[in-house]
DNA sequence: TGCAAACCATAAC
DNA sequence: GTTATGGTTTGCA
């Protein structure tokens, strides 16, 4: 049995699908209505599943890791996500993901570069990311800087500029990272177009 | 700038 | 097997 679970956080919605010890999707939105909207679209639709109110331990270790994310900080990954049934390259575009830090983004074709793929491919992975925002997706941009797409409705584009420049540290200089699928370059939120 | 064509994994037929 | 579809990129006017 899947459990659903959902908490406002800060100004954002923020839903939870875990089953045991494993975490099948998370996700987040303005409103509460979008959001567990979005979580029930990730959990496998024959599956049995039954919303609660109560947390389970699991749960609320991943809510307060959203919650200390939403501030500014970053991720301890001390929890198992459910991506066995997603396919091979989903998976190792998603884990290439994980290593880019607060404060920096990648773009669609610095991502496809070090997964392997093209820059749309890479698109399709981000736009049914089930990890959200833990899995960073909001950090993948267009490759001329300006902010790109972004999931779940209208002003998602506006959330997704929003949670960047929360996530601003000020760095300067483009870097990389590595992964285990090679080196990935990051650039700075800061090269990020205004417009 | 703006538009068309190439790009690559998936989902739907 | 074939076709359509994206959170894209590139080239060329």
């Amino acid at each position: 049995m899947i459990h659903v679970y959902r908490r406002k956080i800060g100004d954002l919605w923020c839903a939870v699908a875990v089953e045991d010890e494993k975490v099948w999707t998370t996700t987040f939105a303005t409103s509460e209505k979008e959001c567990m909207q979005q979580v029930l679209e990730n959990v496998p639709y024959n599956n049995p599943f039954q919303s609660e109110e109560k947390p389970s331990p699991l749960a609320e270790k991943i809510f307060d890791t959203l919650q200390s994310f939403l501030a500014g900080g970053s991720i301890s990954w001390d929890f198992r996500f459910e991506w066995s049934h997603l396919s091979k390259y989903a998976q190792k575009v998603l884990e290439c993901l994980t290593n880019v830090p607060v404060g920096y983004v990648t773009s669609y074709k610095a991502l496809a570069e070090t997964a392997g793929g093209g820059p749309r491919a890479v698109g399709q992975v981000m736009a049914s990311n089930p990890f959200a925002p833990l899995v960073p997706c909001h950090r993948v941009i267009k490759a001329d800087f300006s902010i790109g797409g972004f999931g779940g409705g209208k002003g998602s584009v506006k959330l997704k500029r929003k949670l960047l420049q929360r996530e601003d540290k000020g760095f300067e200089k483009p870097s990389q990272v590595k992964t285990e699928c090679g080196m990935l370059k990051v650039f700075p939120v800061k090269f990020l177009r205004k417009d």
